[in-house]
DNA sequence: TTTATATATTGTATATTTGCGATATACATT
DNA sequence: AATGTATATCGCAAATATACAATATATAAA
């Protein structure tokens, strides 16, 4: 996602890059499926959530250092919060986030 | 929005294609305005809706060309229905398709 | 302390996006 | 027919995204 450096139009809104920059996040179906999967395993916190660990490469086919990139770009936008335990890092989705996305777009 | 060309993993559903195709047509805050300027014109059709003049242009301060590259984006994902008549090209939100794209995100 | 595992980061090649001027096309008006 | 207006497309340069191997870092296990 590339913007104008300059003056961006008055029609164009705070809230309008708000919603661009987790649209954005959800623009690759690699993504939208780490959120949906997420979304059925994360029924509360500290429970059963993934981590970037061999599993999840091997499920999804991607390396590993893709991955976590992608992983990146969703905790980058606030979809997705992490939590370091030992060696590994639990990723929890905002549900909230993705709710106030979703009203955005009641239009 | 750059998706690889071999096995797309199992886990990575149509659905999910479909969810990222529309998402990343709004991964960008100009075209966020867009759809909302369209969704408040947006009535009902044949009334007042926008085309790509001169108009617009000033309006979001950005070049013709520009404005009708992105007008074409959300052409080709299905949230901007065209409709010509004489000079001019009329476009349309296609709001079932946003509200299925919201319901998607009912995770 | 060596070794293995989990995750993040860096470097790199390639593809795609973005923005715009220039040009093309199509219809309207004069 | 010539001119003007509305849109779309092309070609370019710069920025960004994507994918992955290699490497770094941190902790666990042996």
């Amino acid at each position: 996602m590339r913007i104008r450096t300059e003056i961006t139009s008055d029609y164009i809104t705070e809230e309008d890059h708000r919603v661009a920059k987790v649209a954005n996040a959800l623009a690759h179906p690699l993504r939208v499926a780490l959120v949906r999967y997420l979304a059925e395993k994360n029924g509360g916190r500290g429970t059963d959530n993934i981590t970037c660990n061999k599993d999840l490469v091997e499920m999804f086919d991607y390396s590993q250092s893709t991955m976590s990139q992608h992983v990146k770009i969703l905790k980058e936008c606030g979809l997705f919060v992490t939590e370091t335990k030992d060696k590994f890092t639990f990723y929890y989705l905002d549900k909230d986030l993705l709710k106030l996305f979703k009203n955005s777009l009641n239009l």
